[in-house]
DNA sequence: CAACATAGTGCTGTTTATTGCTCTTTTTTT
DNA sequence: AAAAAAAGAGCAATAAACAGCACTATGTTG
């Protein structure tokens, strides 16, 4: 998954389940700011953050081996 | 997937690889102390530095809708 | 069009990840 | 058991993420 996926992801999630990206950062407890720049493709963000996000979008951050 | 489980993926690839720390340091560009940190339980890695371990595993960082 | 909500950006201080160096501890090999 | 390899940890400098604030841009609704 590229990075522009996994923002992709992430975004049309939020979107799917109606959450601002206000109302996703006072949920997860990542700043605005951060979210913001992450979702606009901006960001390197750490996982921790990454988890913060996905955790309130119930989704999962996983490793998979790669099919060649 | 958990951050220790993330974690404990990512140190048994690379053994099952016949990587060592030093080895995957090199290949991936990220340093090795940071790499140490990072299996050792310690870090909060960016996604990139993620992204830059697993490449090299033949992994692949992604996110998942979970299960309920 | 006007008003409003949502998203994106510049600036900036604070916090923290990254990194190399050196040293210690643990594990493996001889 | 000794030597060698690999892994873990303290210290410190640098780079970058995080965060808030204020402003702009875009999009939506009346």
């Amino acid at each position: 998954m590229h990075f522009t996926e996994l923002i992709k992801t992430i975004k049309e999630r939020r979107e799917a389940l109606q959450v601002t990206q206000d109302g996703l950062a006072e949920l997860s407890g990542v700043g605005l700011r951060t979210l913001k720049q992450f979702e606009s493709g901006k960001g390197n963000p750490t996982l921790l953050t990454l988890r913060k996000i996905s955790d309130v979008l119930g989704m999962e951050i996983c490793l998979k081996i790669k099919k060649m």
